[in-house]
DNA sequence: CTTGAGTCTCACGTTACGTCATCCTTTAGC
DNA sequence: GCTAAAGGATGACGTAACGTGAGACTCAAG
């Protein structure tokens, strides 16, 4: 028999509050299949399953409304989904790298000039702040490109879906190489790796190069 | 001769919308001030100096409610606010580590059973979202900890503030010696560094040890 | 002198929920 | 068999941080 789970064993269970559950409903997002005779829901495994993926998603920073157009698409399958994991973490690391390079250039300033003088400070913080705004809307155009392809891609043939996974894969093969031989983040192989992942992406991406190379072209306009 | 700048020319410095600043300025956050006669918004260079500070908050995730408490409190202090920025800067390594060391649990998941089973990947995803929020949540905790210790710290008298700050400044010390000899993010030797910043921390916070504790407690319990 | 770009205020819309208020069900204890 | 406590359901209003017009004003350029 399959058991059946109570909105607030759910929310409990997933750290959700109930209210969450209950707009996930009444937006659609999450339907619980099953209701009592006094309209209580009732989870199925399925139901949660999905919940899951939404929080997958979720995580990934789509929009409620655009999770829910995700899984109506019926064959939005698990390695794409994953394959946005990857790419996410991807990216936060080169955020955390780019971060610690503006700590290195705080640090090396702190040295030359022993009491930083406040006007200093302020324009380090502008850099900071600066070039973190500007990854993250490069994130979103990202995000946003990618999930425009990853929905052209599903209306694609099934021989050039294989291809993609195929490619997918091989990155897959070479991360876990490099995990299990214990390799560090920020080596110049992983960085290597980084970069061929990125033309990976591309191939991915296929037509909408040039939104990419925007993007790119951006940063480097804004990092001189 | 001060220059001063009308909102789309900050605007579009910033990177904000027209429509922010405009919201920013009706909740008292970010006053211009100086107007035209016909009401123009006019930028000092003082109002772009709180700007940035303001940015500098929000990037750490503090609501601007919150931003406005702190910089109502006169002697919010420049290192304070680095103070933060690093610490969150180290929170966020963390997190790449941990959800790394997530994403290594799925390459050998992948490498023991070849072809990963559905729910397989549905149990992996439960904890890397898991995880996430928890983290995300702990993280949550303590800047609302920091920042109530912190307005509490502007209350006490100099030497206790002058403490911190020499502890602040010994940690600066520590990681620009790393940094500049190139050490790596991930070496046993900084993550020793972080737990010793840690541990500055609760000094620097001092009596609310307890939710400290209570947060690490929560975390470890739910590693298991 | 008009045109176009920039700005102003007012005001309603949006997202992802939080927070009551009020009523209904179910379970445990007496 | 009754009651109290716990859990749930449905409105409905509140919130944060803006987005998005609508309609009027201002300012520099041709």
């Amino acid at each position: 028999m399959p058991k059946l789970l109570q909105v607030g064993e759910l929310a409990k269970q997933t750290g959700l509050s109930i209210r969450t559950l209950r707009y996930y409903d009444e937006i659609g997002l999450l339907v619980p299949s099953h209701r009592t005779e006094a309209e209580y829901r009732l989870y199925s495994e399925a139901d949660i399953a999905r919940l899951q993926q939404i929080l997958s998603l979720r995580q990934l920073g789509f929009a409620l409304k655009e999770i829910r157009e995700c899984l109506e698409t019926p064959d939005f399958s698990l390695p794409n989904v994953i394959n946005l994991h990857l790419t996410r973490l991807q990216e936060q690391m080169a955020v955390s790298q780019s971060l610690f390079t503006k700590l290195r250039t705080l640090a090396q300033q702190l040295q030359t000039s022993r009491t930083a003088s406040v006007e200093d400070l302020l324009q380090i913080m502008e850099n900071l702040t600066m070039t973190q705004q500007y990854l993250t809307q490069e994130q979103h155009d990202l995000l946003e490109a990618r999930l425009n392809q990853l929905n052209r891609l599903n209306q694609l043939n099934e021989e050039q879906a294989n291809e993609g996974q195929a490619e997918w894969l091989h990155f897959l093969e070479e991360t876990r190489s490099h995990v299990t031989q214990g390799r560090d983040l920020n080596s110049p192989e992983v960085q290597q790796m980084a970069l061929r992942w990125r033309d990976s992406i591309l191939a991915f991406v296929g037509g909408d190069l040039k939104l990419y190379e925007a993007a790119y072209a951006g940063l480097s306009e804004r990092g001189r």
